[in-house]
DNA sequence: CGCGACTTTGAAGTAAATCAATGGGCGTGG
DNA sequence: CCACGCCCATTGATTTACTTCAAAGTCGCG
């Protein structure tokens, strides 16, 4: 299963149901219907690669896209996994920049793939549809700076401990639970370490009495505690 | 010598004459130079802090920033420096998020402080301001890619490789200077090493003949070789 | 039921962090 | 002008935590 794109003519509903396109002006996401193409890929099928130029800004409907720069022993550094909602390739589509990162499915995907051109040309025109991509790449900047921190740190526990801290749902949820997005070994791969030294941490954490792990559920039991060691030094 | 912050009235000359604010519009310069104040700190003083909240956009007229993740142990990873016509707090300041680095001067050094709320008023007034701050924005974010790319990579060897070739002027060159700008530590803090790692790292690069080292200047000899390396693993 | 994909667990190797001390450059002040 | 002190860079020895290699175990699914 390839990449498979089917120009259709009417998206405006599909698309205006999407919480991604609320608030964008109703003219542009006229205009934009035109341009834009339903993607559809299977799992492990590559959507973009490292070094092209895209000339489509992808909206993920479904699915899940791992995007990943590749390392040289058949390794990846995980920097994003866009799922239902999430865009991917503004930044380096308003630059026309060569894409820092390959793009493949993690599942069967269906994705919106708007034209590049046609979406900077309405840009333009839009105020407002500026003022939110400006927010758009704003958030993705803090993101990579979160994401930045997180592997800055030197011990596995204390970038895992950040990673948990970095979804819990309110500032001082001391319990939460969380479903990892991915397999194991994407979300290693995206905290820079190896699938085995993440099993082996979470098993660490387990036995600690921070977090149960059951599967790709996580419930943290200890905010509090995993605060402290994001904050300290040593294991 | 802490922060020192001067309002003065009439900036638009100065700011004019800044590259940074080439292709503005003329009157969106005049409304924020109004709300312009130059701010002048030592080495080392501090411009923000991890967590508050940024009420200025800042622009470096001199001098150099250090923007860093302060890490457990009085370490610290370095995210960005900003020097003369860079400038920094875009992302937070639009989404009025807690800044997610701290700030301060790697020498003496003097920023235009641009006030957030003015700056966003210009932006939804002015299209041009909008688009340019889309491009600014992206550029960030594309930078901020690199540089996990470069951290990525497992061997110190790799890493440096991978930072002198990002500064290579032309696609091709093979051959070129490089200097340095800033302390080694700080370098080093960028690249995600400790000090004593980078240095052991060029003095090794040196004595494979490619590149040789003299204080903060780089001569890059063999940039095929250089690329090799960041593709191969191993040593 | 059995296969494939993913995860877990174990044992060994290695590169980078850390600790410690020396050396060089520069500005300050005698 | 030299001497001192400070900051930064270098070099060496040790430790440690992560990767790597290998194998077994789990899960879901045809």
């Amino acid at each position: 299963m390839n990449k498979l794109a089917v120009p259709v003519m009417k998206f405006s509903e599909t698309m205006s149901r999407m919480a991604f396109f609320q608030n964008w002006p109703a003219e542009a996401m006229a205009h934009l219907a035109a341009g834009t193409s339903l993607v559809t890929i299977g799992k492990n099928d590559v959507l973009a690669s490292k070094g092209e130029t895209l000339q489509h800004l992808y909206v993920v409907i479904s699915g899940l896209i791992r995007l990943y720069i590749p390392l040289g022993n058949d390794m990846e550094r995980v920097v994003a996994l866009a799922g239902a909602g999430d865009s991917l390739g503004e930044a380096c589509l308003m630059l026309d920049e060569p894409c820092p990162y390959n793009a493949v499915a993690g599942k069967d995907s269906h994705l919106l793939a708007i034209d590049g051109h046609l979406f900077r040309r309405e840009l333009s025109r839009h105020w407002e549809l500026a003022n939110q991509t400006i927010g758009l790449l704003s958030r993705r900047l803090m993101e990579s700076l979160r994401d930045t921190e997180i592997c800055a740190q030197r011990s596995s526990v204390q970038r895992v401990a950040c990673y948990l801290m970095q979804h819990q749902p309110a500032l001082d949820a001391q319990c939460y639970e969380i479903f990892l997005p991915a397999r194991k070994q994407d979300i290693a791969a995206k905290l820079g370490l190896s699938q085995e030294t993440f099993s082996r941490t979470l098993g660490f954490m387990q036995k600690q009495g921070l977090i149960q792990v059951d599967g790709g559920r996580i419930r943290v039991d200890n905010g509090q505690r995993l605060a402290q060691i994001t904050q300290r030094e040593g294991t």
